[in-house]
DNA sequence: ATATGATACCGGTAGC
DNA sequence: TGCTACCGGTATCAT
């Protein structure tokens, strides 16, 4: 499951390899072209494969950026950017030949082929198709960027996560859902949310309006440290995140709480149960 | 008008 | 062995 740290590396991983050079041809798997000749929007959302096509071709790549869980390719002139969620099973590859992806899985899910002007391939897998790719002449033309929260090690990070939280919205909800939420902090998903709320000592379930000013800011710096413990950690693979490279991360192995079943620190069986609509993991005498 | 809730999208895999 | 139910981040649609 990629989240900030994981698209982090995807980011460093393709940047040296794609940046400067320009879209040749874009080719799409048979299963995309299928599900969008049947009406529905595999892969490529927002429009069309042929306008996807045309409007992608022949542009440069100038840079890529990550924005919380989100990859943007920004093409040379006007603003125009490929945005890329990875979901829950994407990845890029960058290669001569599909066989350099040594995995079945990966290899036998390829949805987009970026032929580029060196003839590398860039290449878009996604397993369980939940991720999404969409061209954009501008950032503004798609709403939901404009609703993301703070990027976690930007310097006024704190100041927004603190009072996106103490928002109405929020106050009620339980503080995993709260955090969670892209417009109160960026990037963080189910695991490292899991592994912060484990560092801080704090249940889940907890109402968000029921945590103290210093918790949540006890709470903040578990989740940036967390998420930088990640990039460095070169990511977490629980099942099917792989780097550029088609290498595993090795952040899993450091995860305390996450899909444990025996709480690391007091032995105790740790606790399931779904906190806004998600698997959580917990430790009911650790985190309170 | 705005906020909240429901639904769609998928294939691997756990569990039967 | 083969089948079914379930999982989950985001956008979009319905209420």
């Amino acid at each position: 499951m990629p989240e900030l740290p994981e698209v982090e590396h995807v980011k460093r991983g393709l940047a040296p390899k794609i940046e400067g050079l320009t879209i040749k041809e874009v080719s799409f798997s048979e299963t995309v072209i299928k599900a969008h000749e049947a009406g529905r929007k595999a892969v490529v959302k927002g429009e069309g494969l042929d306008s996807f096509k045309f409007a992608v071709e022949n542009s440069e790549i100038a840079s890529i950026e990550r924005r919380s869980k989100y990859l943007l390719f920004r093409l040379g002139g006007d603003g125009m950017l490929i945005l890329s969620h990875l979901g829950m099973t994407g990845a890029w590859f960058v290669v001569n030949e599909l066989g350099e992806i040594l995995e079945d899985r990966f290899r036998n899910h390829v949805h987009v082929i970026f032929t580029l002007s060196n003839d590398q391939k860039l290449v878009y897998s996604d397993i369980r198709r939940f991720g999404e790719m969409r061209f954009l002449p501008s950032e503004e033309a798609h709403p939901p960027l404009a609703e993301i929260g703070p990027e976690p090690f930007d310097e006024d990070a704190e100041f927004r996560f603190l009072a996106a939280l103490s928002l109405p919205k929020f106050s009620r909800k339980a503080i995993k859902e709260s955090i969670m939420h892209h417009s109160v902090i960026a990037g963080c998903g189910n695991i490292y949310a899991t592994e912060a709320l484990f560092r801080a000592g704090v249940s889940p379930k907890r109402r968000t309006d029921r945590l103290s000013l210093k918790k949540k800011r006890e709470l903040f710096q578990h989740i940036v440290d967390v998420l930088r413990e990640g990039i460095a950690a070169g990511g977490s693979s629980i099942s099917d995140y792989r780097n550029v490279n088609g290498e595993a991360g090795g952040m899993q192995e450091r995860l305390q709480m996450y899909a444990k079943s025996v709480c690391p620190v007091c032995q105790s069986p740790v606790k399931k149960a779904v906190v806004g609509g998600r698997t959580s993991h917990y430790c009911t005498t650790c985190q309170k």
